[in-house]
DNA sequence: AGGAGCTATAGACCACGTCTATGATCAATT
DNA sequence: AATTGATCATAGACGTGGTCTATAGCTCCT
């Protein structure tokens, strides 16, 4: 089998027309090449160059073989400048997986961040409920999973990101539970708007209230952060929602937090990544930002 | 730079997706197949393969890597293919460059028994003049010169071919000449048709002419050996034309050979390439084919 | 005639690619 | 659980082969 460098040295020597002067671009001496050539014409049986005072000169044969070895070579070029474009992130794919509440509360600061860093790193978010995006993570169609914890599955990786407070918010018009502080029986008097049922924010209150003995079945299920927010302020419920996600609600005063005689649980988002399988530089370096950014 | 060896080992890794049987293809042992993605691997600062106890598997950056290096290899086998195939004539090109009536009634069984050999190779017949052809020669047009001698060129390499003898012939019109002994200064009481002024053939026959004393002045000039057998035929006049051409004609007695009192010197083919020039594999062992049969 | 290019050849050397041997890990058996 | 049989990784030794220097031979140009 021919010796692939053998081909390196042909393709400059063509493409220079001398030998001496491929010695230079390759960074090795004029016999190196001489002797390399001479090795590529022994293994055809075919005269590959006319050599004469001023260089060499393809054969007909040799024209052939350039005509083969001059796409090859320009593609192994591309596929180094992709590489090194890869590397320093001026190239590649995110592909993040998630819920649509934490990519647009959590992450979207970060996202925007690092798209403005690295510009050429075409960015897939794919939001899905936490066991889609265990499903996706698996199937190699995304890099990263970032869900609420806690997460348990060996084949996973889990990091942890920020904590988050969940709590009950209403409107104006629960005004007369702006100062007190309800028991859980009490709470459930109200109207409660929660997220839909497969989510696991849901799985996390039912459980809570479970423990206390009794039973959360919410007037209202919506599927989005933004339907809990605008029910709650609409006067239509209480929503169970991320304190965080509605700090703008909270600060203007259109919505209020319910303080409770126990103290809620808080949640912590985590960031899922296969085990045991090499990230892609573009998702490693952005879990390295972020983390190195939560920490500051 | 990278070695482009290690390419090799990345295709058949990729494509197998075990380094141990890209060992197997590449006929090296695991080891070294392990040690050289590494090498790749560390060279990019990039991680191409996730390793599992069944195998591995391209990362999404070794995907990208073998989107390019895939099509790489694949030029470099069929130009390995073609290589080959030029190696045992079964592609090629055999571009010769003479006289129409050397081709016709000299090369031409040389060339249908070449052809019926090598069916791959593609046959070029550029004729012309003997300056012409020479001209084409430097030019690299053709692999190959067929022409009367002498040729003096320094820059040529001249081979001989067979011998060949011209004479005057006529046909049944001048009967009366058939067993007379003609001296010059008579046969040129009689028409005479010469081939075209600017051949190999008509300035020996001039110069023959000079040296005697005597200057040849044509009745009729032609362009073709076919037209010379032709006319002389018809009884138009009296041919000079090469007797190996018309063996036929002087067999069955439509043309006769005149008998002069001097001997009619013999005119030598020469096979003509590219002193310092490579020949192409088809040219030269087509040469070597034309010799070898001469010869028997 | 001399010099400045070019490539070819010879022979020495040592880096590096390959090998053997072994370890580590995982999955599918027993 | 233990065993077997895959996989890839690692370590270290070995020896080939690619690279070097030095030099020759050639052609062209001054």
């Amino acid at each position: 089998m021919i010796n692939y460098e053998l081909y390196k040295v042909f393709y400059w020597a063509a493409k220079t027309g001398s030998l001496s002067k491929a010695a230079k671009s390759l960074y090795i001496t004029q016999p190196s090449v001489s002797h390399a050539i001479k090795q590529l014409e022994d293994s055809f049986g075919i005269t590959l160059f006319y050599r004469n005072s001023k260089g060499v000169a393809l054969t007909q044969e040799g024209v052939t073989l350039y005509s083969y070895i001059e796409k090859s070579q320009i593609l192994i070029s591309l596929a180094e400048e992709k590489m090194a474009a890869l590397k320093n992130l001026d190239s590649g794919e995110l592909r993040i997986g998630g819920s649509d509440s934490l990519f647009k509360h959590y992450l979207l600061p970060y996202l925007e961040s690092y798209r403005q860093k690295h510009p050429g790193i075409k960015l897939h978010l794919n939001h899905g409920t936490t066991p889609e995006t265990i499903a996706f993570l698996k199937e190699g169609k995304i890099d990263l999973g970032v869900v609420r914890m806690p997460i348990v599955d060996s084949q996973l990786e889990v990091m942890k990101g920020i904590e988050l407070q969940d709590c009950f918010v209403a409107g104006a018009h629960f005004a007369e539970l702006k100062d007190k502080v309800l028991s859980l029986e009490l709470l459930l008097q109200y109207p409660i708007i929660l997220f839909s049922r497969n989510s696991r924010v849901r799985m996390a209150i039912t459980e809570l209230f479970q423990s206390y003995g009794y039973q959360i079945k919410p007037e209202i299920e919506v599927g989005s952060v933004d339907l809990l927010i605008e029910f709650a302020r609409k006067g239509l419920g209480i929503s169970y929602i991320t304190k965080e996600f509605i700090s703008k609600e909270l600060e203007e005063g259109s919505l209020f937090e319910i303080n409770l005689d126990i103290k809620m649980p808080p949640s912590q988002v985590g960031f899922m990544i296969m085990r045991n399988m090499p990230l892609s530089h573009a998702a490693s370096k952005f879990i390295e930002f972020v983390k190195n950014t939560d920490e500051i």
